[in-house]
DNA sequence: ATTGTTCATAGATGTGGTCTATAGCTCCTG
DNA sequence: CAGGAGCTATAGACCACATCTATGAACAAT
């Protein structure tokens, strides 16, 4: 017995409604197609599934036995198919994201907030990480997309750009004297530099720029995240190097100012990694798209 | 989504195998099918399902979901179709057989005890009753067939012939008198008869056959069981009419002895009836080839 | 490089699912 | 009792589509 599973579907509708012609309407189908599937379902099976009369077909003892199974099975795949429908409409379904903690609360957001309420029935899980850790996120397939600052080399992944960061250095009212001033590299390292401590793009970005031009460069301070970058530049505790976006609130109110350099500090791209070659969940997709 | 159910069945191969040419091969298709198979169902959900390598293809986060209902429906159907092939070969169901007590005890069974060590997956139930009884019961389907005595005439039931059964007048020693004799219809009226009080096809026959011959038959005594009428005669409480055939110990141990009549007493079959046009569970089938 | 996997694609093929037409049956109704 | 209105079964024709063969492309391993 190896039955066309089609063939199931067919019985389930002519014993549910006790008709073959009613079947068949439900099936699209003709009387006949039905009465010639319900015979071959019960040639192949060996076993008389209905009896027919004038009126119908009812279930036999070992119809109804084999109904009794049809129908969870029934049951199943119609909650299979709506699920599927849901998934693809993002009335469900999961959405999960790899990225910093900086970029998520400064840059993704509101991105994240407008997604939510136009599909609050998909799942956001957030997975906070360095660019290596998120890659690795990424490979693992424990997230759907990784959100981290370009360049991204990996042949293995599919890098979009996405927004435009640019990086600076920031100062507070301590060191007022720099605010209308264009600093040379060497300059700016007379004076105490705090950044990021771990082995973040950005901190990779300034020390190879630094680099370029001969000069090394030795922070004051290291702190673990964004805002202590920010905290400390504000209470003048020296010159933070901060993605410019990130502190327009403060550059605006005036509470840290831009220390401008005769060198041009390149910007670099917010990249949406996915796996190259991997098709993405719906609300990946769609997530993109938000982006985009 | 009014997807035929065959494509699910090629997606549980593929996502259990891991591989589209394993699923091939377990379905006997090709791999090209399979992949085209997978594709439609893929179309038709809207959703990729599957990611595929060189090494073969895995389920994405949405096909996983697919596969967890799907394959549920797939332990489900295949359950059924166990389940079926069980029935045909009654390694399993159920045999529901009526008719009266007396028919049980002296006529089937050593037939049950025969179809029990045959087929001991096969549940027995058997339900005593009237022969009027037992016909309702077949009418509501809650028996698959009826063992009662012929003639039954009713044009929603099929009968077949089965045994042939010789009812008579027996004896006990009280009457040893009567053993060589050949006795008229009026002679036995003189003595004390014994007779079944239900409803039954014997009691019928028998109060015909002496109107027939212009003559009342009025019983002494009426029980309500066979072995009564067995019982009654022995003790030499009158005369029983019995079925010669459910007394043939008592009668070559010689406890009972045939009272022979000058008129003959017409024989009667067992009938086996099922309904007309219903068809017959396995069990049902084979229990009646048993009989056969 | 070469070989052996994998899946995808294109196009040919023919099977078998579906159709139309019709018959047979039962029940109901005027 | 004839006629109609349901129902299912059967026969035969047909063509869509599932499946095939042949091939390509990508990747892994040797």
């Amino acid at each position: 017995m190896n039955n066309n599973y089609e063939l199931y579907k067919v019985f389930y509708w002519a014993a549910k409604t006790g008709s073959l012609t009613q079947a068949a309407k439900t099936l699209f189908l003709t009387q006949p197609s039905v009465s010639h599937a319900i015979k071959q379902l019960e040639d192949s099976i060996g076993l008389t599934l209905f009896y027919r009369n004038s009126k119908g077909v009812a279930l036999t003892q070992e119809g109804a036995i084999l109904y009794s199974y049809i129908e969870q099975s029934h049951i199943l795949i119609t909650l299979a198919e709506e699920k599927m429908a849901a998934l693809k409409t993002l009335e469900s379904g999961d959405l999960r994201i790899g990225g910093s903690d900086s970029l998520f609360k400064h840059y993704l957001l509101p991105y994240l907030e407008d997604f939510h309420l136009k599909y609050p029935g998909v799942k956001l899980h957030l997975n906070h990480g360095t660019t290596p850790e998120v890659i690795s996120f990424l490979k693992e397939g424990r997230i759907d997309l990784g959100v981290v600052r370009m360049p991204i080399v990996d042949p293995q992944l599919q890098v979009r750009e996405s927004f435009l960061l640019q990086d600076c250095f920031v100062a507070g009212a301590a060191y007022a004297e720099l605010k209308d001033k264009v600093l040379s590299l060497d300059t700016l390292l007379q004076y105490p530099v705090i950044l990021f401590s771990r082995n973040s793009r950005a901190r990779m970005t300034i020390t190879e720029i630094f680099q370029s031009y001969g000069y090394t460069i030795k922070p004051e301070i290291e702190v673990g995240s964004v805002d202590l970058l920010i905290e400390f530049a504000r209470r003048g505790l020296g010159i933070s190097y901060v993605t410019r976006e990130f502190v327009s609130k403060e550059l605006e109110e005036g509470s840290l100012f831009e220390v401008r350099l005769d060198v041009p500090l390149p910007p670099s791209h917010v990249g949406i990694m996915t796996m190259r070659n991997m098709p993405l969940t719906s609300a990946a997709i769609r997530f993109i798209e938000l982006i985009g």
